[in-house]
DNA sequence: TAGATTGTTAATCGATTAACAATC
DNA sequence: TAGATTGTTAATCGATTAACAATC
């Protein structure tokens, strides 16, 4: 059954609203009404009513929002309640530095392995997680059900290998290579290309300089 | 002088076209039509030539827009001919791995200096870079006249530290902080929020596996 | 000149905000 | 019940796309 599409802005905006909602029950507080949210969150509450309503109705007329019900619902409706396996693909610095500082299994990622072509990382241990030689995608990823790559390779392979783990049978892809992937658009990509988010921030900074508004 | 404001949905673009760009001059095409650039990045080509009149005429009626020319004033307008001095602010894995994987030099960014409180770094080397101590931020960022903050740190400590940078007299805050800082509105952020981005990617999943679409 | 393609205005589309009736 | 606040429709705003006159 085909449910009415979301817009992206408005996904976007879920995993804030999660976050804010989590701090609010880690404060003990049980109700929240969408212009308490607004205040905290400096977003309308006639948008956090918009939002909450395109998944059904989460709160009660004169009442308001019950945070924790609120809270739990935001996380399925990200799927959060759900696993999902995930690989490294690239264990240069920034496969490393994911692979350390993310805390994949606290939302339901499970990190079942890192891979790299470079010999030299062959068996190294990162997270109590050894380096694997690439030529095992493959099979690895067939046989642990893996869903997601976490891609951290140069970009000069990255468009292939990407093509590669859709053969294997990825569902979705996080991608931290400075290139557009050209894959399926049953495929899902989420980029998160950092060099554009530096220019942008001094895109901002140097126009404030000139001009004293933003 | 005040000039019209450009949106930031216009700016976020920039980066791209800048790279499409790149990739044409170095492969020695010399000029480029709206509609060319269309086909390659799969944009409207209207959206295109709408984007860069933001900035003035950059192309010929009849002919289109020269690549080199169209490129270097990209750059001019994202900034990236301006010297930057940054600073890493947290120099555990994440720190760490921009400060060795982002090519910060390539693109008018000067690396300056890396710092952590916790005293089993201090002194550590890192990309030719010695961590200092936080104590020193305040003297180091006046004295090297930075601009830029990449904040690496906790979530728990991020909103005091961008108070404290502020007052040093930074200008604009990458933040990787998992939280919203608060700084006065003449200060830049460019939030990096990673594990947003994650659970967008798995909402985007979640989505296709249960009706097909997206 | 004729053809091509920009720059720019107008039309459309989508997202945000405002307003208010429904209802807890 | 009266007051509060949602859910939802309507109005507004902004961004994207289409169209075409200007012009190289």
């Amino acid at each position: 059954m085909e449910s009415k599409e979301i817009s992206q802005a408005v996904i976007s905006r879920l995993p804030r609203y999660f976050r804010y909602l989590g701090e609010l029950k880690d404060e003990g507080i049980e109700r929240v009404s969408s212009q308490e949210l607004s205040d905290i969150m400096k977003v309308t509450a006639s948008q956090i009513r918009q939002d909450f309503n395109n998944f059904g109705g989460f709160g009660q007329q004169g009442y308001g929002y019950k945070v924790e019900y609120l809270y739990e619902e935001i996380g399925k409706i990200l799927g959060l309640d759900k696993k999902h396996n995930l690989v490294i693909v690239g264990a240069g610095n920034l496969g490393q530095a994911l692979a350390n500082y993310m805390n994949f299994e606290r939302r339901g990622f499970i990190f079942k392995g890192l891979f790299d072509n470079n010999p030299e990382l062959f068996g190294r241990k990162i997270k109590d997680m050894t380096v694997r030689p690439m030529e095992e995608l493959p099979f690895f990823i067939r046989e642990n059900n893996i869903d997601i790559a976490v891609l951290t390779i140069p970009k000069t392979s990255a468009v292939a290998v990407a093509e590669e783990l859709v053969i294997y049978g990825i569902k979705g892809i996080w991608n931290f290579a400075h290139v557009d992937l050209n894959v399926p658009k049953e495929i899902q990509v989420e980029n998160v290309h950092l060099s554009d988010s530096l220019m942008k921030l001094v895109y901002n900074i140097n126009r404030y300089e000139q001009d004293g508004s933003i």
